[in-house]
RNA sequence: GGCGUCGUAGCCAAGUGGUAAGGCAUGGGUCUGCAAAACCUUGAUUCACCAGUUCAAAUCUGGUCGACGCCU
């Protein structure tokens, strides 16, 4: 009986500004690995400076896969995200080489992770708008109200959340499959991750610290032109996924003549540190997640250092 | 030195005699096809300080301190 080896995946994940970047490829030249991106705006091209993209130099020739791909003008989504990940891990595989996972998209990454079925066939756009004006209409109780007619748990569950955009979700799903979104979620719960991974998560004992890099790195921006590249990100077409990316809509009412360019960066800067907090949230769930603390291990040979040792101690990449 | 205005949470701020609105920031959380999204939740035994009037004061009176403006 031979046993099927579960795909090795080092996966880096933290919030913005924490260091990810830096520290997937150095784990990559050490380990000859690949960059496998979990964000979802990074995928977009000429969105470069304000998602923090790696330039060429830094990615020092590691190889990429997952960024700069995509128009602006596209959407995209998890679901398609989950496909295009698959096979990005799959090629670099056949390679002999070894995939990391990196990114603070967290929905990204654990769908892939938990290999979270998105049925395909399972979205309807237009029935997703109709929901959406009935919403506008007669509000969320309403919607609440026909999801409770075939659907009585996720309504409940919704009900003290009045999440409108979940409340459309869990309606769209079963109105397009025929089943309810707690019995698709019920079935997800038991199945097995398809990788092996070991995880790794860059966070600070003091949250300051992370905003202090935060503020810092939107400063940095600025300088690095992101006002021009604003200016030309803001004048092309955008899809509503592209659209919601932190640092442009931000510069809006500068461009406008509405607000002086200190205001705008101050926003820019309150909304990065509000995505930092929500990303950290996210993650801070993760049982599986081996912390570091960047404010403890402050560069990236340290923490280098650390994950290759973790990556040892646990004979991960052995056999 | 005189006159005037003001002083309420980290910040902005409502409240003019009946027991401290709201917003922002901050902290915590939710998360299964837009996720850099969407949403939930969180604070003043106290209103610069002291004394007085009153059953009752952030609110009225007097004083002290501080800020700003004007005048000399």
């Amino acid at each position: 009986m031979t046993i099927k080896l579960k795909t090795k995946l080092i996966v880096v994940v933290g919030p913005t500004a924490s260091g990810k970047t830096s520290l997937s490829i150095e784990l990559c030249k050490k380990l000859d690995g690949e960059v496998v991106s979990a964000d979802s705006m990074q995928i977009y091209k000429s969105m470069e400076i304000a998602t923090a993209k790696p330039t060429m130099e830094e990615m020092c020739g590691v190889k990429h896969h997952l960024i700069d791909f995509l128009d602006p003008a596209q959407k995209y989504s998890v679901g398609q995200y989950v496909l295009d990940a698959q096979k990005a891990i799959d090629e670099i595989i056949s390679k002999n080489k070894i995939p990391v996972l990196c990114g603070g998209t967290g929905l990204y990454v654990d769908s892939l992770l938990n290999d979270i079925d998105f049925v395909e066939n399972s979205s309807d756009l237009k029935l997703r708008e109709e929901l959406n004006s009935i919403a506008n209409e007669k509000g969320v109780d309403y919607l609440l109200s026909v999801l409770a007619e075939f659907d009585p748990d996720s309504a409940k569950r919704l009900s003290e959340e009045r999440n409108t955009k979940r409340v459309i979700r869990a309606i769209e799903f079963y109105k397009t499959t025929g089943t309810t979104i707690t019995e698709q979620n019920k079935a997800g719960e038991n199945k097995k991750p398809k990788y092996d991974t070991i995880i790794f998560g860059l966070t600070a004992k003091d949250r300051q610290y992370i905003y202090d890099r935060v503020n810092l790195r939107v400063d940095l921006m600025i300088k690095n032109g992101l006002l021009e590249e604003a200016r030309n990100v803001l004048n092309s077409e955008l899809s509503e996924t592209s659209s919601k990316a932190i640092g442009y809509k931000q510069l809006k009412p500068y461009f406008e003549g509405e607000a002086s360019l200190d205001e705008c960066v101050e926003r820019l800067k309150t909304e990065t540190r509000h995505y930092a907090k929500r990303q950290l949230t996210w993650f801070r769930r993760n049982e599986n997640i081996n912390w570091i603390n960047i404010d403890e291990y402050k560069t990236t040979k340290d923490q280098l250092e650390y994950a290759l040792d973790l990556i040892q101690q646990q004979r991960f990449l052995d056999g």
